[in-house]
DNA sequence: ATGGTGGAAGCTCCA
């Protein structure tokens, strides 16, 4: 089972990337972020015809979230319990006995901030939820927009301290992974300077400045069935591409 | 030079 978590930055726009990656890398299952789609105007039938079932959880503009599935999806739910947002953040579901919670975190703007307190707070509810989660099978995907260890950024030192890379959120980070969940890519030996996001700005992929943001996190028993996780960069080296490019992991 | 680019909406906000 190849599972897949990609921010997409516009669903509208990147459709025909989408349908390129779900062909190249089949993944069984994809978790989608940043779709900025409202629910009526989600393409269902396209992706069908790709052969894949859909659930979603959109806004206008910004924000929304899906899981996309070659198989039956079951017991969809939205948001985070006892947590009350009107953001389209986080979308969860079954698929072949494992529960898959696609989350697309609070970006956070700057600490100090008023989102950068909202971003803490939206940490401290899903550790709290994971925490009390009874699933044995459970996979937390998405765009987590926060870079755990000095080796997911490229320049550590100048990143120390600012967004996705502040201590307060590399704690919430490990808060997260605490109640019991791995960091499937760091399962393996990896390529040193390995990231999933780079800005828009500066020509910053092609230079190698990036972040490794996006995750896979798998409860203990879905992390012994992990066999590789890797980031596919191709998506990222197309024309008018997301600022980020997908994670695959795969479970025997 | 506290810069720059992109998406969506719509003459600005968010990342």
């Amino acid at each position: 089972m190849r599972l897949g978590t990609w921010n997409v930055n516009s669903l509208r726009v990147r459709l025909p990337h989408l349908l390129d990656w779900l062909r190249d890398a089949k993944p069984d299952v994809a978790c989608l972020q940043e779709t900025k789609t409202e629910d009526a105007n989600f393409p269902v039938s396209e992706l069908r015809a790709a052969g894949y079932e859909s659930v979603f959880c959109g806004q206008k503009s910004y924000n929304g979230v899906a899981i996309l599935s070659r198989t039956p999806i079951a017991d969809v739910a939205y948001g985070i319990p006892d947590f009350a947002d009107d953001l389209k953040r986080c979308i969860h579901a079954t698929v072949n006995g494992v529960r898959i919670v696609c989350l697309y975190a609070p970006n956070g703007e700057a600490p100090g901030t008023e989102k950068y307190a909202y971003k803490l707070r939206w940490y401290e509810a899903l550790t709290r939820w994971l925490g009390q989660s009874k699933v044995a099978d459970l996979a937390v995907l998405g765009d987590l927009n926060i870079a755990p260890e000095p080796r997911d950024v490229h320049n550590p030192k100048r990143w120390e301290g600012k967004i996705h890379f502040s201590e307060p959120e590399r704690a919430a980070f490990r808060a997260v992974t605490n109640v019991g969940l791995k960091d499937a890519f760091r399962l393996f030996d990896q390529p040193e300077k390995q990231f999933t996001w780079w800005d828009y700005r500066l020509n910053a992929f092609d230079r190698g400045w990036g972040l490794r943001i996006d995750h896979i996190l798998l409860s203990t028993g879905l992390a012994k069935r992990c066999t590789g996780c890797t980031i596919d960069l191709a998506p990222r080296r197309r024309e008018r591409p997301s600022d980020h490019t997908p994670v695959i992991a795969e479970l025997n």
